[in-house]
DNA sequence: TTAATTTCCTGATTTAGATTATATTTTTGT
DNA sequence: ACAAAAATATAATCTAAATCAGGAAATTAA
């Protein structure tokens, strides 16, 4: 699989045109992109950079979810962000001008581009809307990270999990043919518990919980949401 | 305090010259930025904007520290963030066309430049820097944010609240004529507390003992950085 | 200045969730 | 297909930090 012949095609044909930053450009813009990027084929558990080193430039996911973790001393890793299709990651580091600091890497086999540095700089200069995309990408992915931070503070281990559940189906849900709603990603345990911040087996404990009362169903690795409102209300939020 | 003749300078006066968005553009332009801005003086307490509202424009502090911070439904505040002189603020929802999902408050009485919506937006088209800038601004919040959420998982109470003073020396610290380190910024212990997700009595009670350890210093709210070595230490930071 | 309110501090008690331990299931490599 | 390794699951114990309680100090208001 990800055989090498497989993979150049161009940002025209690409599963996430529409969902990411260059979705503006015109034609021929879209084309010199196109010109200016490398297909890579990731297979699970490869990295595409990591947290110290020097940004070469920016990775637009094209198909598959990829993991941003940061280490911390003891080896603990945490997931900062998950990016799927459409996504853009490794673009913090460039304007900033900072190593990177987190690593990426694939959860499952994954196709992404790679875009030079320079060239993305030059962009942002000529494109006003290429800038504005990226200004909303940022500014959404912040305001998700301080919801995350108000959430260690203000929620218990079940109520961050019933919430985590709750937006891995707006961002990976589908419906399948016996309607129920499918969590298209496959994570660990072990990753689950690092994005909300738990010991796996703490969440294990709790998604059994939810399992016992109906509210999720599980194949395997694959996690059904079977009652949405009951997570709702198990995640105490309030609409 | 705070006379409304006292406020109304231009950009080029403006103590925060040179840190912020603006600080690439000529002189012409400059002045447009400044012509463009009203200046408001807020008192202690006072809200610049409150989560769920819409946003009518940018916010750029100018004198005085002011808190971002969320509320849960229990009513427990989190500080998400806080502005200081030069620093942007409610930059985000503009870009992101959401509602504030945040609620801004000056800890201490404070100046800031209102732009409006539809300005900012204009310029970020025409000005290239400023819409760099802008990514620049919000890329470090999000390494920022990310950083957060890593420590919430990865440290205890007592490394955060190590790492958090240790931030604050960074970013208000101050060399007094004794040579002292002061944080020239007045932090209650709840809302310090509410920075590092822990309840006020914890944070009281860590405190007391860097104190007593000769790590810091305090003369009523005002804290004192003695030993910033054994604070590393204390946070389990390596270098 | 005094009273009222808020913030700060310390100690005792409780608890959510980490840690440890062990068994079972699933995945991976050969 | 098989063994080895990794991931999942459940229960028992332990601990960091929350909560509860009460008093001292500092602000604020009158």
């Amino acid at each position: 699989m990800n055989k090498k012949s497989d993979l150049p095609f161009k940002c025209d044909d690409c599963p996430s045109q529409g969902k990411g930053i260059f979705c503006e450009l015109e034609d021929a813009a879209i084309q010199d992109v196109s010109e200016h990027k490398v297909v890579n084929g990731y297979k699970k558990g490869q990295t595409l950079f990591v947290q110290g080193n020097p940004p070469y430039g920016m990775y637009c996911v094209s198909k598959g979810n990829i993991k941003v973790t940061q280490v911390g001393e003891d080896g603990k890793e945490s997931i900062v962000r998950i990016a799927t299709e459409g996504d853009v990651i490794g673009h913090r580091s460039i304007f900033t001008d900072q190593y990177y600091n987190a690593t990426a890497t694939a959860i499952e086999d994954a196709n992404v581009c790679f875009i030079d540095k320079k060239y993305i700089l030059k962009l942002v200069q000529k494109e006003p809307s290429v800038a504005c995309n990226i200004i909303g990408k940022l500014g959404r992915d912040l305001g998700a990270a301080e919801h995350r931070i108000s959430s260690f503070y203000q929620k218990n281990v079940r109520e961050r999990l019933a919430e985590l559940l709750l937006l891995l189906k707006e961002s990976h849900g589908v419906t399948d043919a016996d309607g129920r709603i499918r969590l298209n990603i496959k994570l660990t345990r072990e990753e689950m518990a690092s994005i909300i911040g738990t010991a796996s087996e703490t969440l294990i404990r709790f998604m059994s919980e939810l399992k016992q009362e109906g509210f999720i169903e599980q194949d395997g690795k694959t996690i059904f949401i079977i009652n949405e409102e009951g997570l709702l209300d198990f995640a105490n939020i309030a609409y």
